[in-house]
DNA sequence: GGAATCCCAAGTAAACTAATCGGGATTCCC
DNA sequence: GGGAATCCCGATTAGTTTACTTGGGATTCC
């Protein structure tokens, strides 16, 4: 189990919207050039997070992307999902699944691990909204990064 | 992020096993059979369970699989982590990762919410172990499936 | 000796990933 | 009104992964 780039930057886009949320439009190349991804890339990234209604585009010179809702209204678990793809670890725990089909597909008492599981990763991703991360006020406390936590000069909170 | 077949057919798989652990040897057509897998495709998902110690394999007739522990020393996370690999849901959260690296991939207030995530998933895996499937033991109380709960037919707790 | 098993390596079609490429449409500002 | 800055869209692509299938070989029991 993986996270696609899809999720990983897509979660960096939205940060660094919510960062200078309020300040206006703010165009895609910074946003490239900050995270250090592909610009054309995060083109497609953002086009998804737009269908989803989490940004606003404006076009022309002095455009670019904002959120449509405060930072604190958006939690990761609306970014994941919509750049990954929700959480099913089996199909008939999605919503629109056929339970006339479940004999062929999967043992009960197995598929309710992953219905826990898919429960567990909901309630993690949605516990965390967009100020959370701008603020820090994650319990950061499991597990820790050494390269980062010595490095003063950059942003707080950020490693680049 | 999805689950992949391997990780679904393997946990099947050693399910049916704990269902005989003590049994004998128990040949991989049945299993197959039961489970309504690939007898072929199944010989691959095995073979990477044998080679992480977790069934034995005995050849030639009356040859077969077994646990190489009792049901309740095999957790479904040591399943989950040998078919799908480790859930590392970014690189620089593996284990052999080199820190140097780190600024060139990821934000790290982002970082840490992929680190809560593989807390969680980790310690939910490993809080279920194979006899509590047998059992029946897990709590099945976070949603449930109408279409197995009423079919009384089949063995406890199983769809098919 | 033959049936039942496990073991192994190779091949494959389809899907997915992570982009790149090339251009078009809109808007601001001078 | 012209040009720069921006978003928008569709096509293409190389590489990887998935979920198998195929075809055999080795071992063991009876």
């Amino acid at each position: 189990m993986k996270l696609s780039t899809r999720g990983r930057y897509g979660l960096r886009a939205m940060y660094d919207l919510a960062l200078r949320y309020g300040e206006g439009p703010v165009p895609l190349n910074s946003i490239a050039d900050r995270q250090m991804v592909s610009l054309h890339y995060l083109e497609q990234l953002m086009a998804k997070l737009r269908k989803a209604g989490l940004v606003a585009s404006s076009r022309g010179a002095q455009g670019g992307y904002e959120l449509t809702k405060p930072p604190e209204e958006i939690t990761v678990g609306d970014v994941v999902r919509v750049m990954e793809g929700s959480f099913d670890p089996v199909q008939c725990l999605a919503h629109d699944f056929d339970h006339e089909d479940c004999e062929q597909l999967e043992d009960c008492v197995v598929r309710f691990v992953w219905k826990k599981l898919q429960d567990c990763t909901n309630r993690v991703l949605d516990s965390i909204n967009l100020r959370d991360l701008c603020e820090g006020t994650v319990d950061l406390s499991s597990g820790s990064c050494g390269a980062c936590a010595s490095d003063s000069q950059r942003p707080m909170g950020t490693c680049q």
